[in-house]
DNA sequence: CGTGTTACTTCCATGGTGAAAGAAAGAGAC
DNA sequence: GTCTCTTTCTTTCACCATGGAAGTAACACG
């Protein structure tokens, strides 16, 4: 690997789970840490020393509520310097790479697309190459690559099988640094938007968090004691053999009456044309829907059953403190948000806790910037865990 | 309280992570016990001398099969002295009250029932007080007592709701220790259960791990890490909004078509009278079904489809390592395992990780144990910990 | 009876830890 | 201004769990 040092490796544990609090949590000062992490005041002094000595982490001034008058010496919040690093997360489909280039702490500073003419994975890798290379002439502290494929990705190197781009076992990390000279990371688009939303976005801090995505195809993401629970079947089609309602639409892809038959956008656009001979987008059948047009209501109104019963399913059953809601196919919360809710009381235990559900309707850049806060982790961490 | 000296409490991290290992998992090795904690030789010895010295650890004769030779000198096994210490568990049903004792390593050693004549909660804790007062005469060596309830239970001490006993806010705990000067832990029966499996049974060593009982009710235990997860209904009618067939069945209790309509012995006892007039037992249901009798086999089979549906549901969303289905309504296996495998299979991704599924047809002295079980967690682990 | 192998013990340097005491930096009272 | 109070952070130090190295024990094998 021709990985510059990049990693936070010579960090001690305890100095290690400083930094992340710190990255994580934004500003906080030494107190702040000794209760989050359950360490005595000396101990934070000893460990947050180095971090600052060599550049990590930075005293900020305080900028609490300044109207909040307090007693006492005022705190040192500590920080880490977003700016100091750049990442840059890249997001795979058909037709296109979506590419975003972020901080440390995973907000985006620019965007960079461009379309994918073909499938060749040497090619692939070259416009890569040729992406970062615009990148690194304007953001010289670029650290890392992470890379998000639709399909199966092994090791967090190898894209092992991946339908729409056609490849098996190709090492597609490997041909990135060979052209760029960084580190790379590649996985699963799903699981890249997972670890990004665990770490800095929805399921920030929580203990069991899920994230559902609707879009082409179903996503499914289980975080359980901070960690994402990993899957054999990993991204092969999720959500093909969840039969949400035996009654349901039959089209191309999934079981009859399936998550994915229900909820996918092809599916929708699929039940639409076969119905009424029309070819319209996901937008329009959208917009039909809340038009009240009978057809796209009906189909609209029985994806919102489904998610709803979906959710409930969910709840019931691995018990999350929140549920994020990610992807294109989410839209259809805006026109029959009540329908969902409707159903998902309906499906659950009136005395159960009140579940947290968040919705994103994502873009491609969302899921680009998951793929950023791989090469974020593998910094922080030191090593690429699975 | 009136405890009495009852707990390893004064042990150090170390040594009580040592002392439950080997509780837990068998006779061990020091070097055994090097691979599973992760410690040094050295650490070893010096956390298992004490253990020795105060008798809790005993070197055993190694018990692995003799017939294999090994080269070196051979190890030392650790294991607790299991009958050092005897634990009672209740198990309180509207009309009976069933009782085990167990060793420390939680096997029944004797069995006292007695029928409940009163839901009086001092009549009914005077005779906890009588049976136990019976068993301490053969068992000097009792240590604790655990009680588990059908109900909302508080604290592992109060019965804050139990529908059958017709209890609210019963501090049953205290009421039991007044009167026996020992150690009591009240929880609610299907978690007391969950954590029997967990530290002893199928759950042991697991990660994820789901217990699913059906029986009267339908309860459901999540363990994640090791520990089990509450839930805010905490068995106050689990799985009546589980909508398993939006077409099933219409029975007094749960919503149409839902687990408990689908799955509970009542429920099944229902529809059989509903639909021939004849109250029969579970049991002779199961045997006609078995017999090719047309009712009772078609809603024996429904009832497999839905446990078919339910446990793919669960292991979908959850991605256990292991379900347990356990509880006396689980019998229907017996007749009808193979429309609940092929509704399974039927629900899950071919790709998808085999699932474990163990039966276990439990009587409520399993239950009983499982009350037990929480006698010795609170002797391990110092504290009543929810 | 030595040799090899594995299990366990003894001993010691190390490093992370919290407790206690002290220093710093503000607010508020007079 | 300045004295006191409060809270945050630092310094110092004793402690102790840990792992590593070297040594001992107990067996099989030739």
């Amino acid at each position: 690997m021709t990985t510059r040092a990049a990693s936070w490796q010579p960090l001690s544990p305890g100095e290690r789970s400083v930094a992340i609090e710190v990255l994580v949590h934004g500003p906080l000062s030494r107190t702040d840490l000794t209760r989050r992490l359950d360490l005595s005041a000396g101990s934070l002094t000893r460990l947050t020393k180095p971090l600052i000595e060599s550049g990590l982490l930075v005293e900020v001034p305080d900028g609490g509520s300044p109207a909040e008058v307090r007693q006492g010496r005022p705190s040192q919040p500590l920080d880490v310097v977003a700016e100091s690093r750049t990442f840059l997360g890249f997001k795979v489909t058909e037709d296109m790479v979506y590419g975003v280039v972020t901080t440390l702490r995973s907000e985006i500073v620019a965007r960079l697309d461009r379309p994918l003419t073909t499938h060749d994975p040497a090619q692939v890798a070259d416009l890569l190459g040729e992406m970062t290379g615009e990148i690194t002439a304007r953001f010289r502290t670029l650290t890392g690559i992470g890379i998000g494929v639709g399909g199966l990705v092994q090791d967090r190197a190898v894209v092992g099988e991946s339908p729409f781009l056609q490849w098996s076992d190709v090492p597609l990390a490997q041909l990135v640094e060979e052209r760029t000279g960084l580190p790379v990371v590649v996985e699963n688009d799903v699981a890249a938007l997972v670890e990004a939303e665990t770490w800095f976005g929805a399921g920030r801090g929580l203990d069991r968090f899920v994230v559902l995505t609707i879009g082409a195809g179903i996503g499914y993401g289980l975080v359980l004691g901070g960690k994402r629970v990993p899957y054999a079947e990993e991204d092969r089609g999720f959500g093909r053999h969840w039969i949400l309602n035996p009654n349901g639409p039959i089209t191309p892809a999934g079981q009859r009456g399936s998550a994915v038959s229900l909820l996918t956008i092809p599916s929708i656009r699929y039940q639409i044309r076969a119905a009424t001979g029309l070819d319209l987008t996901y937008e329009e059948i959208l917009a039909r829907a809340a038009a009240g047009e009978p057809m796209p209501a009906r189909v609209i109104d029985e994806a919102a059953r489904a998610l709803g019963t979906l959710v409930a399913q969910i709840a019931n059953f691995v018990l999350p403190q929140k549920i994020l809601l990610a992807g294109e196919g989410v839209g259809l919360i805006d026109v029959a948000g009540k329908t969902v809710d409707d159903t998902l009381r309906a499906h659950r235990h009136p005395l159960a806790a009140p579940l947290d559900v968040e919705t994103k309707v994502s873009d491609f850049h969302d899921w680009a910037r998951g793929a950023a806060v791989l090469a974020i982790q593998v910094l922080v961490l030191g090593v690429a865990e699975v």
